[in-house]
RNA sequence: GGAUCGGUAGUUCAGUUGGUUAGAAUGCCGCCCUGUCACGGCGGAGGUCGCGGGUUCGAGUCCCGUCCGGUCCGCCA
């Protein structure tokens, strides 16, 4: 036997008990000749080992070196001094043998909660990096949400069913990772983007409750919250509405908060229409932990303000930049009013990034004193300014920040602008807690390149059952491409909701087409004759010929999640080996060239990269 | 495909206007230390300044290229 307990479970109870424990060497603090430290460290904690004179001449042969592995019986034994930081640090043994199971080479960075380890080298000894606490701690954050999620589920009928890896590439949204087939020379499986088209032929088989916790593979760049595998929380239910599913999954996520964080999130998560959410916030996955709305000064619309038109307040200035902007946009900055020409140029240098693009930022300093002091004095009066921030809904000591430009691209640099200020602000705590749903996405989006519309979500998301007949009695085709927004399509919304926490869009999902001539409809909107529907997803459109019941579904980003719920903005510290930003596996070397004899076998002749 | 930041001791970093022998901390090695727990004290070893080219009397420092890593934009139905 290799031990009697772990390094995390003795107490003072076990007191005068003999023990054997075994794990890595943490520290060796010698103290003289006549007595020596050990803190041995297994994934349950650490105990500190007394080695006493006895052992001195063993020691001596035998050093213990950094991570060695150690297997050491002795005495529990009450400390004289405790150590109030470690949960067995009212006890230690002494050490009445040992053995040296392995030895370890010095690691290449130090096996601690702070490490000095970069992120490059943690990841190619990531095996090493495993070891640390601050790892650990995201693993099992990771475990828990797997089985508070799958409890839940469990509990209310939903049956796990697997779906198969290999299948086939059907290149409509991300690029499929691709494994050419040896026992079919020149074809090519494909690893799912996701397990769509399996879990709605499980809904037409009867299954009607599935989830699946699986892996996705997209072959396109990476972010921090971005891998090229990743994992789904998937699930599918049949004979449901928008609202069956939305309670269903805000109670799945909710006991989660509970079963993990201990949290009670029991107020009714707020919803709100993608329409409403691009106004307010610009973003259609809003971080609603904090205000700094959207005001937008040049299509003010009441629906949202409540208030009055706000184009008079900017209008007939003879401000150029304002006057001939597509778009205005103004967040009320709390506190800020006091920023000096320094912070103000260097927010205008952060707004003029390319990522950002902006050409430059206005802003208006409503003073404690009750003045207001812009950057275009020149243009406004101290009235106008003051009807303008009082229209953003700005205080005295508020920094209003707008700014001007083409509408899509304004909208955008004002979101990450209000995000940015919100940052440094300290208004986005790791530790709070904010859900949301976003409902009534457009259906599709135009795009431009090919003249065509493409599925928002996806092509297997149904209208608002109210805009089933537009869709069905529109030709698809786009005539006038610059008037597109004319076009019935563009105003079809999706029975589609998207979760959101903290900002991030950690679910989504929709009602499913489960009719055959809509689904046709569907595709050929996308811009797919009949022989491209048959040859990509013939099997699903003749399985809706064989009773598909209505059904729809969800899926969570379990890694991203975990992350949010870690309070860590990236996904990859809350899996056990990830890529890095280049998609490599840097412990591997992967990914790597393949034999010759491989080659042949799977027919495939490398062509020079272009 | 693009932007941007970084690459100097095992590791994390500093390195001034281009100028003598490239520093600190930590880790490592040795000696000392009987209650430490970030133990402490003394000493020591450790460098192709990512790589290639250029400018210069002289390059870690400036320029060009390239490789690697981080973040972001595009992309991610």
């Amino acid at each position: 036997m290799y031990r009697t307990h772990t390094c995390g479970e003795l107490t003072i109870a076990d007191s005068k008990k003999e023990v054997t424990v075994a794990g890595w060497v943490q520290t060796v603090r010698k103290l003289g000749a006549a007595i020596t430290f050990v803190d041995l460290r297994d994934r349950y904690g650490i105990t500190q080992l007394l080695f006493g004179e006895g052992l001195n001449k063993q020691l001596e042969e035998n050093p213990l070196g950094r991570e060695f592995v150690v297997q050491a019986t002795g005495i529990v034994n009450e400390r004289s001094n405790k150590n109030p930081n470690l949960t067995t640090g009212e006890i230690e043994i002494i050490v009445t043998s040992f053995k040296i199971l392995n030895k370890s080479a010095v690691p290449p960075f130090t096996i601690q909660d702070d490490t000095d380890g970069g992120d490059d080298l943690r990841m190619k000894y990531r095996f090493l990096d495993l070891r640390r606490n601050a790892v650990k701690k995201n693993l099992e954050l990771r475990y828990a949400v797997n089985r508070a999620a799958r409890n839940y589920l469990h509990s209310h009928g939903f049956m796990d069913i697997e779906t198969p890896f290999l299948i086939k590439s059907t290149p409509e949204g991300a690029r499929d990772f691709v494994v050419p087939s040896r026992m079919n020379p020149g074809q090519f499986y494909a690893l799912p983007q996701s397990p769509q088209t399996f879990k709605q032929l499980l809904m037409v088989s009867g299954y009607d409750r599935y989830y699946q916790v699986v892996k996705c593979f997209r072959d396109e760049d990476l972010r921090a919250d971005r891998q090229p595998e990743f994992t789904q929380i998937d699930c599918e239910m049949t004979f449901v509405e928008q609202e069956d599913i939305i309670n269903m999954f805000e109670g799945m996520v909710k006991s989660i908060f509970k079963e993990v964080k201990n949290i009670d999130y029991s107020e009714k998560v707020e919803r709100i229409t993608w329409e409403e959410a691009m106004w307010r916030y610009g973003n259609d996955k809003p971080d609603i932990r904090f205000g700094m709305q959207l005001l937008n000064l040049k299509k003010p619309s009441s629906v949202y303000t409540g208030k009055q038109d706000q184009a008079a307040l900017i209008n007939g200035a003879d401000f150029k930049v304002f006057d001939e902007a597509e778009t205005v946009l103004a967040i009320a900055v709390p506190g800020c009013s006091e920023y000096s020409r320094k912070q103000t140029d260097e927010l205008t240098e952060w707004v003029k990034r390319p990522q950002i693009g902006m050409k430059g930022l206005v802003f208006i300093k409503c003073n404690t004193d009750g003045t207001y002091k812009s950057s275009v004095d020149k243009f406004y009066t101290e009235e106008k300014l003051k009807a303008i921030a009082g229209a953003a809904g700005a205080k005295a000591g508020d920094l209003i920040l707008i700014l001007a430009g083409a509408e899509e691209r304004t909208r955008k640099a004002t979101s990450e602008l209000r995000l940015e200020m919100a940052k440094r602000l300290g208004f986005r705590k790791d530790d709070e807690f904010k859900l949301l749903w976003v409902l009534d996405f457009p259906l599709f989006e135009y795009a431009e390149d090919d003249n065509r519309w493409v599925a928002r979500h996806h092509p297997f998301t149904s209208p608002k059952p109210s805009d089933i007949d537009t869709m069905i009695n529109n030709d698809p085709v786009i005539s006038n491409a610059a008037e597109y927004l004319k076009h019935p399509y563009a105003n079809i919304k999706a029975n589609a909701y998207d979760m959101v926490l903290n900002g991030n869009e950690i679910g989504g999902g929709s009602i499913r087409i489960y009719q055959r001539e809509l689904q046709e409809k569907m595709f050929a909107a996308l811009g797919m004759d009949k022989e491209e529907q048959l040859h990509k997803f013939g099997f699903l459109l003749g399985a809706f010929e064989y009773g598909a019941p209505p059904h729809g579904g969800i899926a969570f980003g379990f890694d991203r999640l975990c992350a949010i719920m870690g309070g860590s903005e990236s996904i990859r510290d809350f899996i056990a080996f990830p890529k890095n930003n280049s998609g490599r596996d840097v412990m591997l070397d992967a990914p790597a060239t393949i034999d010759e004899k491989q080659l042949i076998e799977l027919n495939i002749l490398l062509r020079d990269k272009k």
